[in-house]
RNA sequence: GGGCGCUUAACUCAGCGGUAGAGUGCCACCUUCACACGGUGGAAGUCGCAGGUUCGAAUCCUGCAGCGCCCACCA
């Protein structure tokens, strides 16, 4: 059956039909294992960090899921059980300020629809719009189990939700409280420490002038001067402290203030805190309204004084300024002390304002009741906390960072962490189970392992009660992922929840096969929003998971994941962070129409290097682009050689194939060559997966198949390739064999880096009857070094078979480069000389002299290639390499003073290295200290260095004048 | 205010103790029967600066300069 295949590669023409067949057969599912089955394999499970729902693909996903997608090909195609895990987050705010926005634009909003329908309508938005970017990876290829695809808000995960809370609340560890948060006043809910996010902001700083009131509480005429970068929130001070120290006010201690504007009487405090340098050294205090003037309110019993509302307008506390917005009452705040002649000054102050992450909107502290995790307090019953847990799992080692610096960076966090805020006052997420008793007042949380909402209050029994409005913070329930995933708390056997069910062996199966994962690879930018987080809360709850043989786990296999890859930043061509706002975002979707999947995957894989940041390039797309045309057209030439062998008869058995090519000690160089070339490059890619050196794998990979496969081995099989009717068939089949078989054991090195292509070429070198549905499912190319079962020794056979060829690569090189000098016009076939004197190498002596190998020259440079085992006479027009000199006899003028200027630029290389080395083995201390094989090493050459460099001046000596 | 990272060829990046590497770009020649998304040959770097350790430093140490990131409640 001829092939016929484009000149051309054409990324567009094949592309969507495999990313489509692979959905569509099902590659890539990981079927619940069954308990007795022998052969299962060690399984490599890893999830993939859940987008939003809202979410579009982006450079950092693409490059997220590139690597991923390469580990996963290749653990799967070395006989792993390999279970890649998708899924999309609900992401609450993000969602709800989306569909908000969408609301709005029709002209009404979520207070009007109200909460249930809202709901609703989100559902319905979430249908509709969500989950794009899940087809986006489909187009990507990603090599993921679609049949386990999950959805944060689906009912086995709210079900896990639930179950956490009412474990941790039940263990003391979740309580409700009323104290300062970051309040969004656009979002109008709190947020945690880690959905702040600075910026450095220009601003002033007021100073205001309080009065001193004397004993009678009047005014004493004394003023204390306080500064404040936020005047308007001076309506809810309660107090004003001062160092006790501080000699400046030490005879105000014990006195009053009059509150301006709202002529309250505050006392005046004091406490260590207060720093005598900055201001003036006073500090109004806001209990309500910032996180330090809360820890003092605390400290001295004070009350808190709320003075804003959810959206920041000034309630009724703030007397004659109520429902003007916090900017409003701040100008007329300022204007009214000021016409009372209160304002002592106003100066330039630049200070870090806390924003909303998502909606940039300034958050403004806020005094209310909300839910928190207590990640540092022990359990009831005693225990490690959680966070003494994480940190005990990453000190430990139970799981390993890549790079190793976010090990301390992680560490560091976990160590100095506060309760997290796990309240949202949003109404898209998971409604906190608990209930608020109207009779009582006391809320009631139901006990674990049940599904049933409670009935009456569990204090007083009344039957008036209401759930909590607030849901729960999104990085909850994604933090629970690696447990409910698999389907905690399920697998439990839980009371109440059908039991029976849950029970089963066949429910935790999942469970005691998967967890713990074996790796997650994720940005920096999530690392304590989401990777912390799953820690701390995997590390908890499936501590208490037993072993499938019963016995109790260890925090060694408590952990959510073993290993934790973090991988860099995409950023533009210039190091610029992508962002909307500056236009630079290069969108990986039209890139991939442009470019090819493949291309675009192998850019992004032969950049990262751990740690460092990617500038993506498109000038590196283009190169690799030529690569897969390259990769594309390799086949059709090997393509067509098969099919024109098949017309004489030589059929090349395909069921060889499939395996790592072998070679015979008798075989011809290439082969011999080419081969071990291949077991080098397959042991090296691998070696650097390992080590997440993506692009150490990727840069073997182009070098093999372009430098070696494609420059040199294609180039001399095209000699082997003899269909006459005189020709050695058997020669001509051995070569086919080779060929074929190298370079099918090369689409499946490339395979995890390029899918596509490689899928496409593989099908077609079976001519479309494979032996597997596709070449994912194949085995990966191991490289080995060491002879096994009394075969020969490839180590031996590369070190031989390599350097034969590097000195036939050297000579024809070399021959090649005299013939521009001479101006030999590149299809003349001329004689040329290689002279090799044993004294100047005698491995190059040995190599030259198999006729063989000059016949490879001959063919490669176009010459005829005589052998002179003897140095080339003086004055010859030559080229010269280590252990060789070669000449060809072409009569032309050659460009006296560029050959000048080459010899000389030679010479002059050749002298410095030569003085350096003499000068280090003339150093009695180095051949004292270095290693022998060092000083072994810079002997020989500076051996070879000396000839080149007696050459190049015997030649130069010969140049005639002029 | 702490902590971390980066500075190597025109560009984007590897190398991290033994005489500087890759891709792209550049120059010259070649429309050779797999590929011009190609072939062949070639030019191109005092490895940010200054000290130190070492037989030997781009590579280790110290300091400096520039760029960037993370963390932090100074009003």
């Amino acid at each position: 059956m001829p092939h016929d295949l484009p000149k051309a590669y054409d990324p567009t023409a094949i592309e969507d039909h495999w990313a489509e067949y692979w959905v569509r057969e099902n590659l890539f599912a990981q079927p619940t294992p069954k308990a007795d089955d022998p052969n299962q394999g060690e399984p490599f499970t890893i999830l993939l960090p859940p987008p939003n729902v809202t979410g579009r693909l982006h450079m950092g996903h693409m490059l997220n899921q590139t690597e991923m997608d390469i580990l996963t090909r290749w653990r799967r195609m070395l006989g792993r059980r390999a279970l890649w895990l998708p899924g999309t987050d609900h992401a609450g705010i993000a969602t709800q300020m989306m569909v908000e926005r969408q609301l709005a634009s029709e002209g009404t909003s979520r207070e009007q629809l109200g909460r249930a329908a809202f709901e609703t309508r989100v559902w319905e938005w979430k249908r509709h719009y969500g989950g794009a970017i899940l087809d986006q990876m489909k187009r990507l290829g990603a090599s993921v189990d679609w049949s386990r695809e999950y959805f944060t808000m689906d009912e086995n995960l709210s079900v896990a939700v639930r179950e956490a809370f009412v474990r941790l609340y039940e263990q003391g560890l979740i309580y409700r409280g009323a104290y300062i948060v970051n309040w969004c006043p656009r979002c109008q809910t709190a947020i945690s420490d880690l959905e702040v996010v600075y910026d450095e902001h220009k601003g002033h700083l007021w100073e205001i002038r309080y009065p001193v009131l004397d004993d009678s509480g009047q005014d004493s005429g004394e003023y204390l001067t306080v500064a404040t970068t936020r005047p308007e929130t001076m309506l809810g001070d309660v107090a004003v402290a001062i160092h006790p120290e501080d000699e400046r006010y030490k005879h105000l201690h014990g006195k009053k203030l009059r509150l301006p504007l709202m002529n309250r009487e505050i006392p005046i405090i004091l406490d260590e805190w207060v720093s005598r340098e900055f201001g003036t050294g006073a500090v109004k205090v806001t209990p309500a309204h910032d996180p330090n003037d809360f820890a003092l309110g605390q400290r001295h019993h004070l009350p808190s004084i709320n003075v804003m509302d959810e959206t920041a307008h000034i309630n009724n506390e703030g007397g004659p300024y109520a429902g003007l917005d916090r900017y409003v009452a701040r100008k007329k705040i300022v204007a009214d002390l000021e016409e009372q002649g209160l304002l002592a000054g106003i100066k330039d102050h630049t200070h870090n304002v806390g924003h909303c992450d998502r909606c940039k909107t300034v958050v403004e502290p806020r005094f209310s009741t909300q839910w928190f995790l207590a990640v540092n307090k022990e359990p009831e019953g005693g225990g490690q906390s959680i966070a003494a847990k994480a940190i005990a799992a990453v000190k430990e080692e139970k799981i390993r960072f890549t790079p190793e610096m976010y090990k301390k960076t992680y560490l560091n966090w976990m160590e100095n962490i506060y309760d997290w805020c796990i309240s949202r006052q949003l109404w898209w997420g998971h409604r906190i189970p608990a209930w608020h008793c109207a009779v009582c007042h006391k809320i009631t949380v139901p006990g674990p392992n049940t599904n049933e909402d409670p009935a009456a209050c569990s204090h007083c029994g009344s039957a008036e009660i209401t759930q909590e409005t607030d849901v729960l913070d999104t990085w909850f329930s994604s933090g629970l992922l690696p447990v409910s995933v698999f389907g905690w708390p399920k697998i439990l056997g839980a009371p109440g929840l059908d039991s029976e069910t849950w029970a089963s062996k066949k429910d935790r199966a999942d469970f005691d096969a998967f967890y713990p994962t074996s790796l997650l690879v994720t940005g920096f930018d999530i690392l304590f929003f989401w990777v912390a987080r799953m820690i701390m809360l995997g590390c908890w709850f499936a501590a208490d998971i037993p072993m499938p043989d019963g016995s109790p786990r260890s925090l060694a296999d408590s952990v959510p994941f073993r290993e934790v890859y973090i991988h860099a930043l995409v950023r533009d061509a210039n190091r610029e962070k992508m962002s909307k706002t500056k236009g630079n975002v290069i969108d990986p979707i039209e890139i991939v129409k442009q470019y090819g999947t493949d291309a675009v995957r192998f850019t992004l894989a032969s950049m990262a290097s751990p740690g460092t940041d990617i500038a993506f390039n498109i000038a590196r797309t283009e190169g690799y682009r030529a690569f897969a045309n390259k990769i594309w057209n390799a086949a059709r030439f090997i393509f067509m050689n098969v099919d024109r062998a098949a017309e004489i008869g030589i059929t090349v058995d395909k069921t060889a194939l499939g395996q790592m090519p072998t070679v015979c000690e008798d075989a011809p160089l290439e082969t011999r060559w080419i081969v071990t070339e291949l077991h080098s490059a397959a042991a090296k890619v691998s070696q650097s997966l390992e080590n997440y050196r993506f692009d150490d794998a990727a840069n073997t990979i182009y070098q093999f198949f372009w430098g070696s496969f494609c420059d040199w081995y294609l180039e001399i099989v095209k000699l082997r390739l003899d269909f006459s009717e005189s020709a050695d068939k058997a020669k001509t089949k051995a070569a086919l064999i080779t060929l074929v078989g190298v370079f099918e054991a090369a689409l499946r090195l490339l395979s995890p880096f390029t899918p596509f292509l490689t899928e496409e070429l593989w099908h077609a070198v079976y001519n479309g009857s494979p032996p597997a549905k596709s070449i994912a499912l194949t085995r990966y190319p191991q490289g080995h070094y060491e002879g096994d079962g009394g075969r020969i020794s490839l180590r031996h056979n590369y070190d031989a078979s390599v350097m034969e060829m590097r000195v036939v690569q050297s000579v024809i090189t070399a021959l090649r480069a005299h013939r521009k000098d001479l101006g030999v016009p590149e299809k003349e076939l001329v004689p040329a000389t290689v002279y090799c004197a044993e004294e100047d190498g005698s491995l190059t002596a040995g190599y030259m002299k198999d006729e063989s190998n000059r016949e490879l020259c001959n063919a490669l440079a176009r010459v005829e290639l005589r052998l002179k085992m003897e140095r080339a006479p003086a004055g010859l027009k030559s080229r010269t390499g280590v252990g060789f000199t070669v000449s060809v006899a072409y009569e032309a003028k050659i460009d006296v003073p560029a050959e000048r200027e080459r010899l000389t630029k030679d010479i002059a290389k050749y002298e410095k290295g030569l003085a350096a080395a003499e000068r280090q083995l003339g150093n009695e201390s180095f051949l004292v200290k270095a290693p022998a094989h060092v000083v072994e090493g810079l002997k020989k050459q500076e051996a070879e260095t000396r000839t080149l460099l007696e050459k190049a001046r015997a030649a130069l000596a010969a140049l005639p004048p002029e």
